[in-house]
DNA sequence: ATAATAGTGTCTGTCAGACAATATCGT
DNA sequence: ACGATATTGTCTGACAGACACTATTAT
């Protein structure tokens, strides 16, 4: 028997004859908002928030997902995000970076789903849709994410963390419970995430959405990421504060400036005058500062 | 028009109008092998190796690839991973862990095909499959990764490293060059990493290498994942040359002892002796350091 | 004795946390 | 003056890099 070429193996190559899962893009949008202050000296209160969509179809319809959807053909995973968000958003060109691939056989009733997530992160003055009003199915949603307990179990070698994830706005408060428990107990270190509880919340979106979290906080410690969520000009308090509700706990400004100042430039511009305190100056980041690690 | 309740709407529900593309998990499997050295003295070269496999069909017929293939419409996508790597190594219990999805158009000549790349970590002494004997179709390869130029266009706010790639056994060298780019051209973060040229490495698995090797590297300093590439015991000259090997530079053992102190146990075993030299005290990995950023 | 590895001590600079002090604004 | 934010200075302890020193072994 003659052998095929590579060319005729690709012609007679049917991969119909195959089952195949379906793949979707879920994107997680974060932004931060401020909510006004009543007290003419304070500054605003800044929050983190999420983009959520309300299901208008089955399957979980009425309940808050991720936006997203079926990718195309012919576009790739990043292409396929990057079109999700223009028609989510109205946005084109952000942050975007692929998170993780969820492929349990579970995770949708339809049909088996694969479904890759990606965290997009945007500043508040680029966005077009004010979402939250009426009409709108897409909503911002501040988050409050928060480790609530842990349980050690030394004789097998785990270790259990319950998280905590509210997500609430005007008009709408859905939340969830998770648990990651990492183990040693086969001789080498593995994690796993499951929901304990999700209210409102479709999909395994909850896990997703808490991961997104875990993973911007992991990151503004160590890269620029973080400045993608702030306007052109800010002033480092204005920065602080992002860092602040995204780490959620407190830091000392003094401390804050000595670590971020390499990642900004001093302009000679001042904020605009709020309340009866000293005017701040505005700040530009730093595209040039040294990256570690490379 | 009636309303179809959820469950109607799954019964009725056909996922197979839809164009679906084809989804395989790709794996990464690294050890650390050793190298028996003449001087009697001197203690064995430890290598960064990886598992590939030679192509037995098409397309890239006698390329080297990863290990890997489609997944089952019944098991998630870890499941896939553990089962490939069952039939790949006839290992069952190692670490492993998921690493990136790619799902460029054309990455595969056959059909639309996305692809999870998982990393997994073995040690030694538990591999079962030697390969490189004539006739398996599965070879270790050493690894050399490194940066070979940087160059900075300030203009256009982007930076590019080049790196080579190359993989290399008794009978077999392949190697390659990867461009990875990081842009801030317009106005945020961008990263694109670019296969410059491949020899003997089928589909776009340099650039999937590259990028597990990179995670390794990243994730050595600061969590314990090397430990899966050790035995129960070993010496702390052999953590630091696996340490070293990895990150691709030598330590200084002061230093060296200092850092992973708390993530060892000494034990009152010794190592066999080998040469003219003091023999080594042997060490296990304590599962109980704690884990910081929880 | 020698050549190699095993293991320890310590100086230095950097950096993060804590806190104190001063500056500047509108009311 | 007051109450808020803006900005800078400095003490401290932890830690990483560099280097020097001692200990132990087979040949």
């Amino acid at each position: 028997m003659q052998e095929m070429s590579e060319q005729e193996f690709l012609k007679q190559y049917d991969s119909s004859k195959y089952e195949k899962p379906s793949v979707t893009v879920d994107m997680l949008v974060f932004t931060i908002l401020d909510e006004k202050n009543s007290n003419y000296r304070k500054l605003d209160n800044k929050k983190l928030s999420l983009l959520l969509i309300r299901r208008k179809g089955h399957p979980y319809k009425g309940m808050w997902a991720l936006p997203g959807g079926f990718i195309n053909m012919d576009e790739s995973l990043d292409e396929a995000a990057k079109r999700e968000l223009k028609e989510e958003t109205n946005i084109n060109d952000i942050y975007l970076e692929q998170l993780y691939t969820y492929g349990d056989v579970d995770r949708d009733p339809r049909t088996r789903v694969i479904s890759s997530a990606y965290l997009s992160l945007v500043s508040a003055n680029k966005l077009e849709i004010k979402a939250g009003d009426d009409a709108s199915d897409a909503m911002w949603f501040n988050i409050n994410y928060r480790l609530v307990s842990t349980i050690s179990d030394k004789e097998n070698k785990e270790t259990s963390y319950l998280y905590k994830l509210e997500l609430s706005n005007n008009r709408e408060l859905i939340e969830g419970t998770i648990k990651k428990k990492i183990s040693y107990k086969k001789g080498y270190y593995e994690e796993n995430t499951t929901i304990v509880d999700s209210k409102g919340i479709a999909f395994d979106h909850l896990k997703v959405i808490a991961y997104g979290i875990d993973r911007l906080r992991n990151k503004i410690e160590y890269t620029d990421i973080a400045f993608n969520l702030m306007n052109e000009y800010f002033t480092l308090s204005e920065l602080q504060q992002v860092y602040e509700i995204i780490l959620n706990k407190e830091l000392l400004k003094a401390n804050f400036r000595r670590k971020i100042n390499h990642l900004v430039i001093e302009t000679n511009k001042y904020s605009e005058k709020k309340g009866g305190y000293r005017p701040s100056k505005l700040f530009k980041f730093n595209y040039e500062h040294e990256r570690k690690g490379e």
